[in-house]
DNA sequence: AACGCGCCCTGTCCGC
DNA sequence: TGCGGACAGGGCGCGT
């Protein structure tokens, strides 16, 4: 579900709410989302202090000082702070009472989202395992083009493998695309220097600009307080099927790549 | 090695 | 109205 700008705005929602803050335990409603044993797991969430949260790809990522809790949103799954008294309900998946009455609330419909606790030497190991983040100084034009290279799948589901860039999921991924210009379909490694340069600009910008607007909410998305983000008005392929392109006014079309639906303007993104 | 596919799970919508 | 199929911001593990 959500994608580097949705978990981004959680991140610093989270931040400005909980730190400092002490989560007094874990109540597990939901075991399969915990990666590992689910007791050991509630075990290591006894009294501890948030010292940090940050994002690394789509990862929400809680330095509690003794180790790191390690959330990943999958399609549905919304971190939440809410009063303790507030009613939760049948997808609640693990609730973490605060020590100032509060409570952060792991809800997730289709559970395709998971929790984990990591050592600190288990989450070095497995953050240093991830692509390069998108907005760091590190992606630029040769970065992209010389990875993609030796790839021959297309460009679109080439920037959604999360080896190599992290971040750009199924929206972002199109609306990158659309703003350098360039075919969803055309092969990775077919890639020219130029058009590497346009699409390190064009994902730096949606990816930055849907962060200002507190990201995207097509479906299920919400922040930490429970609200939408309004990137939804600007897009301007994703989920606009049919619907004039925003710069020629050709109709835009849907297609099917690698099981997931990507839009694109036939006539702005012929390269 | 890279790639394509199926699967995890629940809800919603659309066509017959 | 009922039912089957497609589809929904992700990611992992498998076989080729």
């Amino acid at each position: 579900m959500p994608e580097l700008p949705e978990v981004e705005t959680i991140v610093r929602d989270l931040g400005r709410m909980m730190v400092p803050s002490t989560i007094l335990s874990a109540d597990v409603r939901r075991p399969d989302l915990i990666v590992g044993d689910p007791d050991e797991f509630a075990a290591h969430l006894k009294n501890r202090e948030v010292g940090d949260i940050s994002r690394r790809a789509k990862n929400i990522v809680f330095d509690l000082k003794t180790g790191f809790l390690v959330v990943n949103l999958g399609m549905t799954g919304r971190l939440m702070v809410r009063d303790r008294s507030e009613p939760d309900d049948q997808y609640t998946g693990v609730l973490f009472p605060l020590s100032d009455g509060r409570k952060l609330v792991y809800r997730d419909v289709r559970r395709f989202g998971s929790l984990q606790v990591y050592s600190p030497a288990e989450w070095s190991e497995r953050a240093d395992g991830l692509g390069i983040e998108p907005l760091s100084d590190e992606f630029t034009a040769g970065y992209l083009h010389q990875l993609s290279r030796k790839s021959r799948v297309a460009i679109k589901t080439w920037l959604m493998d999360q080896r190599r860039v992290v971040g750009v999921g199924n929206i972002y991924a199109s609306e990158a695309l659309f703003r350098a210009g360039i075919s969803p379909r055309k092969a990775a490694g077919r890639i020219t220097r130029a058009e590497a340069a346009r699409l390190v600009d064009s994902i730096r910008g949606v990816l930055t600009e849907a962060i200002e607007f507190r990201g995207t909410t097509f479906l299920d998305y919400r922040d930490a307080s429970g609200e939408s983000g309004r990137f939804v008005d600007r897009l301007a392929v994703y989920g606009r099927d049919g619907e004039p392109c925003r710069v020629c006014e050709k109709p835009i079309r849907r297609i099917v790549q690698g099981g997931r639906s990507t839009f694109y303007c036939t006539a702005c993104q012929r390269s």
